[in-house]
This record gives structure tokens, C-alpha cells and sequence, in this order.
RNA sequence: GGGCGAUUAGCUCAGUUGGUAGAGCAGUUCGUUUACACCGAAAAGGUCAGGGGUUCAAGUCCCUUAUCGCCCACCA
């Protein structure tokens, strides 16, 4: 055969990539409306990317994985789709962009609610422009024509409809509940936004009347009249429940009641506390339970309001030296101690958190209501259940498949148990506003605004994960009861980084079940923190992170893809090293000079099965089949890990160290042996890139462009060679 | 405090349901026998963290110890 002028070269990704995907995109062969009718569907949607910036490598390798989840069926004959989109990760974006702006010297506050909104959503759109380009570069088979947007209509639509059935239900309420505050974001955050971290401080010891109570944060005593102790404690059994005693304190005489709680730790300090239910989320449920008055210590900005008299208007830290030194002055301080513990930051900002009693929304997750038209094994319609219970209830039953299951199990549940109300109102600009109306003292909750003047709405925003938990039917097209959402949902698979397990995974849940009685997905698969050679995770600070885009103009993504899939198991990090790119750039080029010597070794594209093949070719063929099965099972139970390693090592030493080796005589010789060598080596060669397909798929297009026989399909929509 | 994971060749790691250890990189020797030097051939290198157990058979299952890492909770 004549040899195509490319072969004569060693590979070179940089003139296919980019033509190839655009060839797929235009093709229309990533629409499945495009693609012939298949009662099996497969569905995906892209875990959306934060618009905060570009791509990193931990991206690359969920896309890479979920790139071969979905060739990998569309091969198979289903009707495949993957539904791209982005996040407008409303906190995350809205700090960067205040950042950014702070850089160029404009201030946040000088701006008006409406400038500020739309310079954080030029950012994002910018962002969102960088991240599209990111994911045609890493081959992704997108649906582009489907694609979606947190923030976009469509998806507000939704997020409205949501918040409404909740609270129509009863399962969004407002409350003045103890909340994290950030008083440097100034807004609230979820539990799960809190990250702790070590301080060591020092531990103080005072009198308290009769008392020695033990406290690491002084400035907030102030207002403590409840003193605590356990109700089985021998040393207080004098006192008793309610009793009121006189004693000196901070700003002079006061009187205090005495409480006995079984939640305080006789081991710890002397058994004796005092509370300070206003600023501490445990002191907070005590207060609760035994109907304990509760008092503002600390406002928004973090400094001491006047019930701190003298130490008014303060700041925290400012306040903290001076409050000791007064009580060392009274003769009340006792003593003081090293002391090692872990304070509460806020992720995005990293102020120490100020837990605050403030009016916010949230979902209660423990409140039981009436499920609605339930598509979920074991939940009847109208069944009274708890949010809680469904989270549950769908990984207890595995109607949503979690790989690995046995890292994971415990700690959802875990979770779980420990879920308290979700606060969803944040007190950001850049958000779904939440759909709550006022007017004087009446209250409207609505998908659209009330007819009528006078009307305003809550300025809050919602928590970005309330609308990510729509995510798989709203992209899908609900509210309306669309053919995509019939078709497509339940997805078949979710694929994520584990670290959003609670975040995202565990909210998709809640929602999915919620609003349409449907589990979001079947199967979970998490895979692990991509960190450097060295095994630290990648950061600015350490200055090692790696730009996908760097690697792939380097050594392609087709070399990219093969290193961050090989030997990495589901929920396993990785180090990514250089090394492990060039190596599958190697075979790259390995895979180009297999195809250069069959092409110049065989007669036509179109060989026809000969009559007889030799029985070594025939073996040949019969291991093959024999492989290819072994490598389909691996593909069936998402050892991609396996899959992908295994045809590494066919390919390269089996096949071409090998069989091809063997060959070269036989082609060499002529004949009915060389028919039958050259059959042998054109078939497997051409299910090998076929089978490779998902893992390199611009390689094993480029190659089979010029391999495939006249009537083959294209390899991305060519059917995979191992029958379902 | 609770949970999870890791410990296999010099380095980075695979090893799917238990059947006498594999890859990449590095290193050794040889090879310009025309698909490929982004290559080939050959050899070298591991008491699979320690100890105990189950089994005909264990890197693989069970118990235990040690070291490292991650997650969750958190005490005033």
C-alpha cells in the first residue's frame, strides 16, 4: 500500500488534536439525538468547574475518566450523553473577584450592588470561556449543544421551583439559630465550609463566685450568669439545679444560676463552666434545652458591643489582654496554661469563624413530610419520611452504587447522623436571590415576584450547593417535564473528586430525591487528589502546580490522559510525575509505527478473511478475542486503572514485540502465509485502536483514519469490539 | 476521640474473585539484521513493614504491632 506522507515522521499530537475534536464537535456525533435509536441510554453530567480561574490537573483526570466512561458506551451502541456546564460557586467567586478588584485599588464597598454583580460576572464569563477551551483540549465528548450554567435561567428556574416546593412543604423555614459567621466574608457558611486549624493559646482559670472555671476566650464572658456542671459531680453536690448565688465578676457584682447538664466533662479543666450561649454552637443547645436567656456579646465586625461597658467597641484580639489584666487586678484570675486546640476558619476567607445567633433560611433535614410521587425502591408515594432518611435510604439500599464503596459507606453515614438543619442563606451578592418577598409585615415565597407594589425581596442569597443539587434533573430540563429528563435521568453515573462527598454528592441526593421522587444517579465513582512526584498536594505557595495545558502542548493529551489513568485506582491519590507522560508519549509514537508497518506490509484497507488462516494466526486471533474480553469486563466494572495498562502491554509487547516480530518473514515471503498474516495483523491492530479508543482517543482516531476500511464509521461512533 | 487508607525492585506505583511477584523511570551488557533509537535483545534487582493465624496454597483473607497520610468530631 502506499504509505500516507505523515507516517514517515514521528508523531506529532500537536497537528491532530485540535482538528480531531473539532471534527467530533461538528460531526454532530456528541449530540445523542444524532445517534441511531438504542433502548440502553448512558448518562453523565460534567461535575461543573468553579468559574473561579482555569483548570487544574485534578480536573484533567475527571474529565479524562469520564471522557472513557462515555466513549466507552457511545462505542457500545447506547444512547450516550454527557452534559457540560459550569458553577458559578457564588462565594468562591464573589472572594476571588473582590480580590482581584482590591489588587487594582477598588474597593467593594464603593461599589453598588448592581457594579459590583457585574464585574464578578465579566470574571465569570471569562473564566467559563478559559474553562471550555480547557475541556475540548482534554477530549471530552461533550454535548455542547446541552450545555448549562448554574446561574442561567433555565437552572434559576429551577433553584426557584425547589426553594418553593420546600417550602411550601414546610421544610424551609427562617429561624434565629445559632450560625457560622465569617466575619470577614460577613456572611454566614455551612458547617462544611469550615476548615479547623491548630492554635496554641493559652488556657485561663477564674473565680467564678465559688467556682474555678476554665476558658480560652475571655471576651466573651461577659454576659456569663449560667454556671455548669455535671449533675453526678461529688464535688458540686452542694449546689442544686436552679439555685441562684451572688459572686463578682468582669464588671463587678452579679448574680448567677447554677445548671447541671450531663453533656459537661467532669475530666476537663474543673468540671465548671460557665455559657456563653450566643458564640458557641454547644453552649447554644444547653441554653436551648434548659430555656436559658441568651446575649449579644460580639458583633458582626468581631468587636465587643457595650455589655462589655469599658471594653465596648474593641476589637476581639485588642480586648482579649485587657479583660486578663482587669481579673488579675480583681484577684480573680487563678492561673493560666499552655493550651493546644483547634479553631474554626472559614475556607474561603480564612477569618476565624464567630458562631452568632442570627434570623436565617434553612432546610431541616430531620422535619418528616409527605413524600411526593416517588420513583425510589422501598419509598411509597405520600410516605412520611425526613430528608435525612432519603440520604440514607437509596446508598443503604444501593440504588446508588458508591466505587469504592467500603472507603466511602461510613463516612456518608456518618455524615449524615451528624447533619444538623442546612443554613442556605448567605449574605453575599453573587447568587440565586433567595424568592422570599416582604411587605411591611406579610411574606410571599414564589418562583416569580409578586403582582403589586411595594413589594421587596430578601437581599440573601443562596448557599452555591443549593443550586448544584439540582444539577442532574435541572440540566436535564426541570421544572418542565422535558424528553431529556424522561430519557436521561436517572444519570448512570455521577464521577468526582471525593473531597465533595458532603458538599455535592450528598446534596445532589436531597434534592434529586426530593423534588422528582428519583435518585440523581446510579453510580458514584471517586477518584483521588492528583498531588506532585514528591506526593504534596499542589499549591501556590509550594509553586509545583502543574497546567494541563503545559503537558498536553508538551507531550499531548493523549499522553496526558494515559498517565493519570494507569495504575490509579478509584478513591487512590496520585503523583503525577513528567516521567509517566513521556513514557505514553513513547507509546504514541509506538502506536504510529505499528500502523506504518502494517500499512506497508498489507494489499488493501479491504482484505477479505482469507480461506484458511494458519493456525498461528488463528491463535493469534483466538487470544486476542480472549483478551479483548478480559479487557471488556475490566471496562463493565470500572478498572479503567487495569483496562488501560493491560492494552499498554498488549499493544507494545505482545503485539508489536511479538507477533509482528514473528511476522516479518511470513509478509516477507508472499503467499497464502502472507494473506493470512497480513488479515491477522489488520484485525487485531484495528480492534486494538478501537479498544484503546476511550483511553487515546486522538491517536486511535488519527491512526484510524487512515486504517479503516471504506465502509468503517468514524473510531468515535465505531462499534466497540466486544459485544454488549 | 472516631473512621479510612498506605507500607511490594534504587525511585513512583500496579497486582481485579488467594495459585510460587509486574510496569514506568533510573542503572548494567549487547545490537546501525530497513515499522519505530520516542527502538530492540539479554541480564540484574524484592525474606511483598514486623509478628501470629486460616488454607494443600497468602502480597492477596483474619488478628495484632509499628510508621506515615487523609477525613470527621471537638471540651468550655
Amino acid at each position: 500500500m502506499d504509505l500516507p506522507d505523515k507516517f514517515l515522521k514521528p508523531y506529532d499530537h500537536t497537528q491532530t488534536e485540535d482538528s480531531l475534536y473539532k471534527k467530533w464537535e461538528e460531526s454532530g456525533y456528541l449530540n445523542p439525538d444524532n445517534s441511531p435509536e438504542s433502548d440502553k441510554t448512558f448518562s453523565i453530567v460534567l461535575p461543573p468547574p468553579n468559574v473561579t480561574g482555569t483548570l487544574h490537573i485534578g480536573h484533567a483526570l475527571g474529565l479524562s475518566i469520564e471522557d472513557i466512561m462515555v466513549r466507552y458506551h457511545r462505542m457500545k451502541g447506547f444512547k450516550t450523553l454527557w452534559v457540560p456546564g459550569t458553577d458559578h460557586a457564588s462565594i468562591a467567586t464573589q472572594t476571588k473577584v473582590e480580590k482581584e478588584l482590591s489588587k487594582k485599588g477598588i474597593r467593594r464597598q464603593d461599589l453598588s450592588r448592581e457594579e459590583f454583580i457585574s464585574h464578578i460576572e465579566e470574571f465569570a464569563q471569562a473564566s467559563h470561556d478559559t474553562i471550555a477551551n480547557q475541556v475540548r483540549k482534554m477530549g471530552a465528548s461533550v454535548d455542547w449543544s446541552r450545555e448549562a450554567y448554574t446561574l442561567d435561567e433555565k437552572r434559576s428556574l429551577a433553584v426557584r421551583t425547589a426553594f418553593k416546593k420546600m417550602y411550601d412543604d414546610g421544610l424551609i423555614y427562617q429561624g434565629d439559630r445559632i450560625i457560622n459567621w465569617d466575619p470577614k466574608g460577613q456572611t454566614t457558611i455551612s458547617d462544611d465550609e469550615i476548615v479547623y486549624q491548630e492554635e496554641k493559646t493559652k488556657f485561663y482559670y477564674f473565680k467564678y463566685g465559688p467556682f474555678t472555671i476554665g476558658t480560652a476566650r475571655p471576651e466573651t464572658k461577659f454576659g456569663d450568669k449560667y454556671v455548669v456542671m455535671h449533675p453526678d459531680d461529688a464535688r458540686y453536690k452542694e449546689y442544686t439545679h436552679g439555685q441562684k448565688i451572688s459572686l463578682e465578676w468582669i464588671n463587678g457584682p452579679m448574680e448567677a444560676t447554677i445548671i447541671k447538664d450531663e453533656n459537661i466533662d467532669m475530666e476537663f479543666g474543673t468540671g465548671v463552666m460557665t455559657i456563653t450561649p450566643w458564640h458557641s454552637a454547644v453552649d447554644f443547645e444547653m441554653a436551648e434545652r434548659h430555656g436559658l436567656d441568651k446575649e449579644q456579646i460580639i458583633d458582626q465586625y468581631g468587636k465587643l458591643l457595650p455589655i462589655a461597658e469599658e471594653f465596648a467597641g474593641m476589637k476581639i484580639s485588642e480586648a482579649r489582654e485587657k479583660i486578663i489584666e482587669k481579673l488579675r487586678e480583681k484577684g480573680l484570675l487563678v492561673k493560666e496554661e499552655d493550651y493546644t486546640h483547634n479553631i474554626a476558619t472559614a475556607e474561603r476567607t480564612g477569618a476565624t469563624i464567630e458562631p452568632q445567633i442570627m434570623k436565617q433560611w434553612f432546610v431541616a433535614v430531620n422535619k418528616p413530610f409527605k413524600m411526593g410521587e416517588s420513583h425510589i425502591e422501598g419509598i411509597a408515594t405520600g410516605q412520611e419520611v425526613t430528608l435525612k432518611q432519603l440520604m440514607r435510604h437509596v446508598v443503604e439500599r444501593e440504588l446508588v452504587s458508591i466505587h469504592p464503596l467500603n472507603r466511602y459507606e461510613r463516612v456518608y453515614y456518618s455524615w449524615i447522623d451528624n447533619l444538623k438543619d442546612w443554613n442556605i442563606s448567605r449574605q453575599i451578592v453573587f447568587g440565586h436571590r433567595i424568592p422570599i418577598w416582604y411587605k411591611g409585615d406579610e411574606l410571599y415565597c414564589g418562583v416569580e415576584a409578586p403582582t403589586g407594589d411595594g413589594w421587596e425581596q430578601d437581599t440573601d442569597t443562596l448557599d452555591t450547593w443549593f443550586s448544584s443539587g439540582t444539577w442532574t434533573f435541572s440540566t436535564l430540563g426541570w421544572p418542565e417535564n422535558t424528553k431529556d429528563l424522561e430519557m436521561y435521568h436517572p444519570t448512570s453515573m455521577l464521577e468526582t473528586g471525593h473531597d465533595i462527598i458532603f458538599f455535592w454528592v450528598a446534596r445532589m441526593i436531597l434534592m434529586s430525591t426530593y423534588c422528582i421522587g428519583q435518585i440523581p444517579f446510579e453510580n458514584v465513582y471517586f477518584h483521588g487528589l492528583v498531588r506532585d512526584k514528591q506526593g504534596r498536594k499542589m499549591s501556590k505557595s509550594l509553586g509545583n502546580i502543574v497546567d494541563p495545558l503545559d503537558i498536553i502542548k508538551e507531550y499531548g493529551t493523549d499522553a496526558l490522559r494515559m498517565s493519570l489513568i494507569v495504575g490509579n485506582g478509584p478513591g487512590n491519590d496520585l503523583n503525577f510525575s513528567d516521567d509517566k507522560v513521556r513514557a505514553y508519549k513513547k507509546f504514541a509514537n509506538k502506536l504510529w509505527n505499528i500502523s506504518r508497518f502494517i500499512l506497508e506490509n498489507i494489499g488493501s484497507l479491504d482484505i477479505k478473511k482469507p480461506e484458511t488462516l494458519t493456525q498461528n494466526d488463528q491463535s493469534y486471533l483466538d487470544e486476542f478475542e480472549a483478551f479483548s474480553k478480559d479487557v471488556d469486563t475490566d471496562m463493565k466494572n470500572y478498572r479503567y486503572y487495569l483496562a488501560s495498562e493491560k492494552l499498554y502491554a498488549y499493544i507494545w509487547h505482545t503485539f508489536a514485540d511479538i507477533i509482528i516480530e514473528a511476522k516479518k518473514e511470513a509478509l516477507a515471503g508472499g503467499g497464502a502465509d502472507s494473506q493470512s498474516a497480513q488479515y491477522m495483523l489488520l484485525t487485531i491492530f484495528k480492534k486494538s485502536c478501537a479498544l484503546l479508543h476511550p483511553f487515546m482517543p486522538f491517536i486511535t482516531e488519527e491512526i484510524w483514519q487512515s486504517i479503516k476500511s471504506g465502509s468503517d464509521k468514524d473510531l468515535i461512533v465505531h462499534t466497540w469490539p466486544i459485544a454488549e
